[in-house]
RNA sequence: GCCAAUGUAGCUCAGUCGGUAGAGCAAUUCACUCGUAAUGAAUAGGUCGUCCGUUCGAUUCGGAUCAUUGGCUCCA
């Protein structure tokens, strides 16, 4: 039975679980019930509105008709045959699915047990072949998932071959909740939100706001080192600014209401680009100077819709690590492809080391020359190529100014996470009329990209307490090493020790609380500490630590200044 | 924004079939001076998210609202 896919198993799953809702409510009203990475859903349309115990009845209902090994059963109807049996049973929005079925082709229907669902299948043989199965949850979705049609109501679950499988799947998702970055978020006093400031609006708390300052100043260094050049500018901007940019026309919902002053009006701003190219239009442009590379961790705040706010990973004011490349039609592969290897390099350097780019590619509305679109397209192909990579393609999935390569990285439990976007712009610079003055003495309009490497500082951090579960390495953790004395007769052997730490660059805390060792301990771990150094009588006598990692456990004894030469290798490596 | 659920101490949660609430951890104080994941005792801490209504009386019932959670839609 191997040979049978995960997605005819769980598509049948679907099924199964629509059989078992219409035993428990025959008059519910069927939509689709399609396969998704882990499991399925279906969406129902029901009076009574279901609740958690009618997961676990449904549940139920499915076991034991996959229990009974019910055979699934194929058969074909014409149109009208069709129409009327969905009909007969009231089936409103199987006959609008049946309407998308094309003129002249074959429609078909699976049958198991008393549940017949139009359906282009395939299924297994029968319901024993299904597996393991879990309900969920419960969601509301839209029919069609246009927000203007009726709300159904969706229950998800997952399926798997073995039940061996499903645990194995179940634990995954235990890990996640325990990694959730709004839980240590909470847990080391990393940052918070306030009703008071407002949703989506991100309170940095030290510890947090350290190890922001810490990646950021590693972002900006490299960012030097890589030939980029660093700007800085304004929160808000004229109503007129954003005029022109288009943004007032496509994109008003998104952004905060004016502010009026001196009768004009001002908006926070969305986005950078624009000032990035009011800075490209101060004066005229050499193809002398480019490539112009300019990067800003500018902060920008958008009015999200408030359902779609999640901890750190969607917000209202966030901080992009926005940069714009600005070349001539000559530089725009090279360009590409050393954008692709400097994002590539930056992931590497937190752990992440699988990673997969998707490209997408012209779609039906777009703005611009379309043989620009071509280049712009190669050179992105080009890159992924040179960079040794396998993409995917998503075709006419991309934004109606530009194509775009997104990279999608995996944490350290397996899972994907958008960050990475490189998106060419066919319309600001049209929009603004840039230009550049060519060899030839004419004025000439540059490629423009947008690049965003992070994503946004919000949505990164977020991540990388996920990946990391809250034991940022050594480079990055805001306390390095905690001194823990056995007893308050090595208080002063302690802050020299701390003294001497501190001299040498590192962060060093010592545990001053009038509690035993072993309490001290827990402490220090639960704070994701990532050296623990214990000083009794026989440390303090010979100038030596108790060291225990969190990567190494216990170490035995070190000088104190053996474990500053070990710290700084780390550090200076950083190990994650 | 839409569907559904949730909101009780700093945190995690219990409880009140309507008579203004309780635990553990954390905090504070005191004692203990301790050798690798919780030393003990005492103290303090809540307009039961907010507003309106029903009621003699609402944390409990109803409505509205705000926030959060899981989805949907959205992320030009």
């Amino acid at each position: 039975m191997s040979e049978i896919s995960q997605e005819i198993r769980r598509h049948s799953a679907a099924h199964i679980m629509a059989a078992a809702v219409k035993q428990l409510f025959p008059a519910a009203k069927f939509d689709i019930g399609p396969a998704t990475d882990n499991g399925f859903y279906y969406d129902f349309d029901l009076e009574h509105r279901l609740t958690p115990e009618d997961l676990k009845s449904i549940e139920k209902g499915m076991r034991k008709l996959i229990g009974r090994k019910l055979p699934f059963e194929r058969f074909e109807l014409g149109r009208a045959e069709a129409e009327a049996k969905l009909s007969a049973d009231n089936q409103t929005f199987k006959l609008e699915r049946l309407k998308d079925v094309p003129e002249g082709a074959v429609i078909t229907f699976y049958s198991c047990g008393d549940f017949c669902d139009l359906c282009r299948g395939p299924h297994v043989e029968h319901s024993g072949q299904i597996g393991a199965v879990k309900l969920m949850s419960l969601a509301g979705s839209y029919f069609r998932g246009d927000e203007k049609q009726p709300m159904l109501q969706r229950i998800y679950g997952v399926a798997f071959a073995t039940d061996e499988e499903l645990d194995a799947y179940l634990k995954m998702l235990e890990e996640a909740a325990r990694r959730d970055h709004r839980k240590l978020g909470q847990e080391l006093d990393l940052f918070s939100f306030s009703e008071q400031v407002g949703p989506g609006l991100v309170l940095w708390h030290p510890k947090g706001a350290f190890i922001r300052n810490l990646f950021e100043t590693f972002w900006r260094e490299e960012h030097y080192r890589n030939g980029y050049d660093l700007l800085y500018t304004p929160h808000i901007g004229q109503s007129v600014l954003w005029e022109t940019s288009g943004h007032l026309d496509f994109y008003r919902d998104g952004m905060y209401a004016p502010m009026q002053i001196d009768e004009k009006d001002y908006y926070v701003k969305p986005m950078n680009c624009p000032f990035h190219i009011e800075v490209y239009q101060s004066r005229l442009r050499s193809y002398r100077e480019l490539p112009l590379r300019w990067a800003e961790l500018g902060t920008v705040y958008r009015y999200e819709k408030s359902g779609v706010l999640h901890g750190l990973l969607r917000v209202r004011g966030f901080t992009q690590d926005d940069a714009h490349i600005i070349c001539t039609p000559e530089q725009i592969e090279d360009e590409i492809a050393e954008v692709l290897r400097f994002s590539l390099s930056i992931w590497t350097a937190f752990g992440f080391k699988d990673i997969k780019p998707y490209l997408a590619t012209r779609p039906a509305k777009a703005v611009g020359d379309p043989e620009r679109w071509a280049k712009a397209l190669d050179s992105l192909r080009k890159a992924v190529e040179k960079a040794g990579l396998d993409c995917e393609v998503d075709e006419g999935g991309g934004a109606f100014y530009g194509p775009k390569i997104d990279l999608k990285v995996r944490d350290a439990i397996g899972r994907e996470w958008q960050t990475t976007t490189i998106q060419f712009d066919f319309n600001l610079p049209e929009r603004f009329d840039m230009t550049y003055i060519g060899d030839d003495g004419k004025k000439h309009r540059p490629y423009m990209v947008h690049r965003a490497l992070f994503g946004s500082i919000e949505r990164f951090f977020g991540i990388l307490v996920e990946h990391y579960a809250g034991a940022f390495p050594l480079w990055l953790a805001p306390e390095q090493a905690r001194i823990l004395p056995v007893s308050e007769k090595q208080l002063d052997y302690a802050f020299a020790v701390k003294k001497e730490l501190r001299a040498a660059g590192l962060r060093v805390e010592v545990d001053e609380q009038a509690a035993g060792l072993g309490a001290k301990i827990k402490g220090a771990r639960n704070a994701r500490v990532p050296y623990l150094l214990v000083v009794g009588e026989k440390e303090a006598a010979e100038n030596q630590l108790g060291v225990r990692t969190r990567r190494e456990g216990e170490l035995g004894s070190m000088t104190p200044a053996a474990l500053i030469e070990k710290m700084q290798l780390e550090i200076q490596n950083k190990d994650c």
